[in-house]
DNA sequence: ACAGTCCGTAAACGCTGTTCACAACATCGC
DNA sequence: GCGATGTTGTGAACAGCGTTTACGGACTGT
């Protein structure tokens, strides 16, 4: 099959090393710091040079976050890459402490992608978000191994539409990804827990990647494992 | 007493509409449209003459920040003026649903004060947090309200020194404001469940504020009242 | 009245995102 | 191979930014 063009590869070259530069200076300097010009500096081009590959700043800052969110992927993939498949609970731990893990050590990242307010309505945010990504590798498990539900009734009325849809989607994509999982092992309540799993795993790596800690602390890392020994058994999964 | 010089008080009414005019700017614009010129300009005035008050842009943002702070702890006092005193439960729900309702007004001024990465690691955050504000006056109807506490084994061991001193400065936090706590009413084991219940409304409410939802959502507020109700229940003040 | 302080300005510097017209090069189809 | 078309990058320009500096005028205290 056809490399394409040498333009198209040399297209392509470019693309990567304006993203890979674009993502350096996010990461040494925060996003203020993300100017085209710093990125044709270092490219040794000029900053409109940069239009032929992105229709705005803001469009090139948009593929970083798609970058961030797939990178962190891959990282979490290969987290649990280590850990045998069978082993539910060692899975969802891996997931969970990769996920801290790389907030912590990302900050500027976690900051693009995780707590950026809203700004364009038309847009689904939700439908790009990594909480979607998450539980779409960690649902699999967690669907796997098994969960304690709550009663149905103790779902939000106002949520059983919007779970209904989730859960068809995760399905999908779980057998887009040639997972195969009985109806009965992902039902709503499921769908339910899996979105409050996310909720307080989220809130807890947000918190501390934000330093909302009440009091300065010493060692966050304890109260992550709590919170998340709390989860597991709540969700079912402990020992 | 004397007001000061005139010139004292006109210095206090531009750094007042200084302050105003940045807020309403971050408001309507989000951070990259508070700039000293676009603040001159509608003061006007020049951008160079901001530096009569205010070190750099920097420092004016701190200063919003700051600002910020003070408003949303006043809302929220206002929030519990409306609720009986020995209503705890009430009280506690009343602040809860305070901060959510607000961080959803405001989505610009909450990212700014809660969802921004640390980078000066020699000026400690905790003591500028947010989090300490509201323990230090959720922490007082929590307490008063008598908790259920785990035991005191349950603490991580590493957190028992930070605790020990977010305990005392809780204590005298209130002892200054003429509220009294018997020594029993705020132990170790109770400070580590307001550490807790802050943990866990912070990320749910950031969550919101983020649209971090794994998929879309009709209506949030049965969550985070679902989320309020376990917490409640959790530390023992629920009905 | 005078000296010191404060406030605001204009000019300047170096930086930003973006647009536009042009030139050079690469690719494609005949 | 050649001409037409498309792509890539440039330089110039525009309007905007944060910040510094020196100056002049107003205010304050003695």
């Amino acid at each position: 099959m056809t490399q394409g063009t040498r333009r198209d590869r040399a297209r392509a070259d470019t693309d990567r090393d304006i993203r890979r530069q674009a993502r350096a200076l996010l990461i040494s300097d925060g996003p203020q710091a993300v100017t085209l010009r710093a990125i044709a500096r270092e490219l040794g081009i000029t900053a409109p040079a940069l239009y032929r590959y992105y229709a705005s700043r803001e469009d090139l800052i948009e593929h970083l976050r798609a970058d961030v969110c797939a990178d962190l992927g891959g990282d979490l993939d290969q987290d649990l890459a280590d850990v045998a498949e069978s082993d539910h609970l060692a899975q969802v731990l891996a997931v969970c402490r990769g996920f801290r893990r790389w907030a912590l050590a990302h900050p500027q990242e976690f900051t693009l992608v995780f707590a950026t307010p809203p700004h364009d309505p038309r847009k689904d945010p939700a439908r790009d978000s990594f909480g979607r990504i998450f539980l779409g590798v960690a649902g699999r498990i967690l669907a796997a191994g098994g969960l304690v539900t709550p009663p149905e009734q103790d779902i939000p009325a106002t949520l059983v539409k919007d779970l209904t849809v989730f859960r068809s989607d995760l399905l999908d994509t779980m057998a887009a990804a040639g997972v195969s999982i009985a109806d009965s092992r992902l039902g709503l309540a499921t769908a339910y827990v899996m979105l409050r799993f996310w909720v307080r795993l989220y809130g807890q790596v947000a918190l501390e990647v934000f330093g909302q800690f009440p009091f300065p602390v010493t060692d966050a890392e304890p109260i992550f494992e709590s919170m998340l020994a709390d989860l597991v058994r709540e969700v079912g999964l402990s020992d």
